[in-house]
DNA sequence: CGACCGTAGTGGTCCGACCAACCTGCTGGT
DNA sequence: ACCAGCAGGTTGGTCGGACCACTACGGTCG
């Protein structure tokens, strides 16, 4: 059965919460260019008092927006519009990788595989001089240690470094959130526990290899075997203990 | 100088703002499984005194965990955790879509390109012919009808349908925050306009045929080159036209 | 001229009240 | 015995105002 269409309306109040239409009428301003990124909004007493609620629903509207990547409140200075860059709009993302869990993972895996292998082909086309230097930073501190916090903070730099250089802000920030350090954290934990630190070095030294040699193909290949074999061990994992 | 000490404390959980606070621990309940998928929380007023912060601020929590996806709250009911799948957590991802302008609409069409390449060969290997009798239903209603609005609709129901076959929910969702309805209602409006309404059915036809034929590398060819059209089209307006 | 400090302005937190939607259970008729 | 319909209680949604914590600006003093 269908909804009786009703309103026609023209201001027609009448949709969703209040707090809900806070929401979509900021974002549309932003949307409409009326805020540019960076710009200052008038004070939550102002804006709340402009839309006609109270500020309690104000400040959830903006909190809202806040998560979102969308607006920055600063305690004392005033609400502003973000850059809207990709790395700003993404940071929730990691939360997905955060509360996933079984299958889930695996899939998430499977979406990073895709894309870390295109990024490191893309970045072996296009790498600089200045960029491969920072990439091999990492993967020598990587080797240099036995720690496996550090080894995991150069990891997942030496993976980020990768992706920024790929020349693709959006793809670079799905990656971050997709290789969140809670996410990694707890899928290592059980993955290098194996003896996987040799293997991972293997693999490292091989994307490396195919940096330098500016060999797109290579690379490809490289970083997908990479993160493939993560995401085989984890698909094992799921399937013989019932944890 | 470092500062004072002070706490031996216990509890001593000075660190950003309540709500944030607040944010974390529930994040925190559901991470430890304390809090399954779909149960029901405690009341905003509870919430708010077993955390020790007010219900306004407990309010602003909820809402920041309702926009990630987390939870959910019913008017008159309660507040339950969202089943946590792909779709929940990612429903936010399309404001990128939306709020993005310039050069990072081309970025959101590669990662796009990529992943729906994928997702269509592995729907190729995959697809059942339940799902491809939908897939074909949309396909054929899209070459029916004149009216863009309607294209659109079936144009998307498509490609969605392809993204469910391939099997990957959290790939489909990622597609499905890249294909927001006001994004490609924005760039297809000039797109259209240039007669590219025989092509899109030409490319469409030709990602069936690749399915119908169960050949994943004809799919990701054919994909990859749909969605590389409106790339290259897009890519082209921005250089060319200072708008 | 520069470091210091006070003050106005702004976001952050709290409280208490009331409104609106939902759910339960009782009521009353069939 | 069954079910429609109506209260009442529970719970999220909104409101207004008060106060706290931090920032930024400008004047003051050394």
């Amino acid at each position: 059965m269908d909804e009786i269409p009703a309103r026609n309306g023209e201001a027609a109040p009448q949709k969703g919460t209040v707090t809900q239409r806070a929401i979509e009428q900021i974002k549309a301003m932003i949307g409409e260019g009326r805020l540019e990124p960076g710009q200052r909004l008038p004070t939550e007493r102002d804006l709340a008092a402009r839309l006609g609620i109270s500020r309690s629903s104000m400040r959830e509207a903006i909190r809202a927006l806040t998560v979102m990547g969308v607006l920055e409140a600063r305690h004392g200075s005033g609400i502003y519009v973000t850059q809207l860059e990709a790395g700003d709009l993404l940071e929730t993302f990691g939360v997905v990788a955060d509360l996933s869990r079984g299958p889930r993972l695996v899939e998430l895996l499977e979406v990073r595989r895709i894309l870390e292998s295109t990024a490191t082909a893309l970045a072996a086309a296009r790498i600089t001089p200045d960029q491969l230097a920072e990439v091999e930073k990492h993967l020598t501190a990587m080797n240099a240690t036995d720690d496996p916090e550090e080894i995991l903070a150069h990891d997942l730099a030496f993976h980020r470094e990768i992706a920024a250089a790929a020349g693709n802000d959006t793809m670079a920030a799905i990656l971050e959130g997709l290789s969140s350090r809670t996410f990694r954290a707890r899928v290592w934990r059980g993955y290098q526990e194996e003896g996987a630190f040799a293997r991972t070095r293997r693999e490292h030294a091989a994307i490396h290899r195919a940096l330098v040699a500016h060999d797109p193909e290579a690379a490809r290949a490289a970083a997908a075997a990479h993160v493939g074999e993560v995401e085989q061990w984890l698909r094992a994992q799921l399937d013989a203990p019932p944890l």
